[in-house]
DNA sequence: GACTAACAATACGGTTGCGTCTCGGAAGAT
DNA sequence: ATCTTCCGAGACGCAACCGTATTGTTAGTC
């Protein structure tokens, strides 16, 4: 995760000034910023050196270009995610949910999200990275929850929870990315986790007829 | 609809060589051609002249800008739905769901789609007309078709038909949109509505306990 | 047949960003 | 103290694209 022409510790570097990594840090924060307002094609390498206060030279001796630069940078986005734990699986999932919520409605992860949509159809490594880094180890969480919520008999015990997952987040994500207004408030996380949940439940068969 | 700087019924022009209404045409679609394998700021005039086979002076007869260009090639992009009347309300949301996804393994459009999403984001323009002509309608369509649901009683009554909406399209986007793999096959539409009908369903008074 | 505007092609100057390079200076290692 | 590398600043040539203007041709009107 270090940047890309970081000393291995194979040849570790010992003559001259060493590197300061104060400026890594630098230069990819200063890389996602700008790629959250103005996207892929629109972030120049030019304005992250001068965004991080930081020459071109230093730039390129780190990364051989945008495309790798911006990977890094988004590598960086995968985040531990806020506790939530001793609740139960219902209060949990809707815990997670909020957190998509809260954290769509303010923070720099929620403008890039868009634009690596869009850059990830030329860019397959910077749509893999962002998964691996960002979006998997959110998705094992719910899944985690999810399977704590079938060994309780709160789910039917044949429920696909990937498919779990899509039901829960897929309406949350779509009211941020597409459908903006209104602007969903804290209730839609409990409403979406209580349907699904409803929805998944195991069926006592006191209803009449089976599906339509 | 027609391109901006087309004659106006008041002003008819009688003068020299009218224009010619195929390039309109071809512009548009060169338009939505190149914004759908590049993204907006990718897209550039020249490039539209050139696969449109059309001189740049020609295109900025029609367009002020890029900006006026993607708009009137976005807007056209709305499309008379697919007609699935006379089924019932279930298999017609699975229908229109399916349509979704049908569309988003292939087509034009679905290239288009998340490009606007991270373009709008600086131009609300754009996207206030892509919704306006594309999205929205799609979302009457659900609207219209759930309201049947409710004087059914296939849904409570007092559900919100906004809410179920999402509930419908929002994993069946996010599917395509963000996990896509793997490809969602044709089951997911039918999977998606059988498990929101369920849950929107007005619920006998069998079950033991109220929601936790 | 004269007139006028649309047409394709292309030249034009201006702007922007690329990736490389050079400069003087600063920071550690020896 | 010396050596080596990193640092910020910015000049450099190159390429792409902008929006405009010119040129010769074409299509329709009068």
């Amino acid at each position: 995760m270090t940047a890309c022409g970081s000393a291995s510790p194979d040849a570790p570097r010992q003559l001259g000034r060493p590197r300061d990594p104060k400026l890594d840090a630098a230069i990819l924060d200063a890389t996602l910023r700008l790629l959250a307002d103005g996207g892929y094609t629109a972030l120049t390498i030019e304005a992250v050196a001068a965004l991080a206060g930081v020459g071109k030279a230093t730039l390129y001796r780190r990364f051989p270009g945008k495309e790798q630069l911006v990977i890094e940078a988004v590598a960086t986005l995968g985040e531990p995610p806020e506790r939530v734990r001793g609740a139960g699986v219902r209060d949990e999932l809707v815990a997670l949910l909020e957190s998509i919520r809260r954290k769509n409605d303010s923070s720099l992860a929620s403008k890039i999200f868009p634009r690596l949509l869009s850059a990830g159809a030329e860019n397959p490594e910077l749509m893999r990275r962002y998964r691996e880094q960002v979006l998997d180890p959110r998705r094992a969480r719910f899944i985690a929850v999810l399977y704590r919520g079938v060994e309780q008999g709160l789910l039917r015990a044949d429920v696909d929870l990937a498919y779990a997952v899509d039901l829960l987040v897929g309406p949350m994500v779509y009211r941020h990315l597409i459908r903006k207004e209104p602007r969903p408030g804290p209730e839609l996380a409990a409403r979406i986790v209580d349907d699904v949940l409803y929805a998944l439940a195991p069926r006592r068969s006191c209803h009449s007829s089976e599906q339509t």
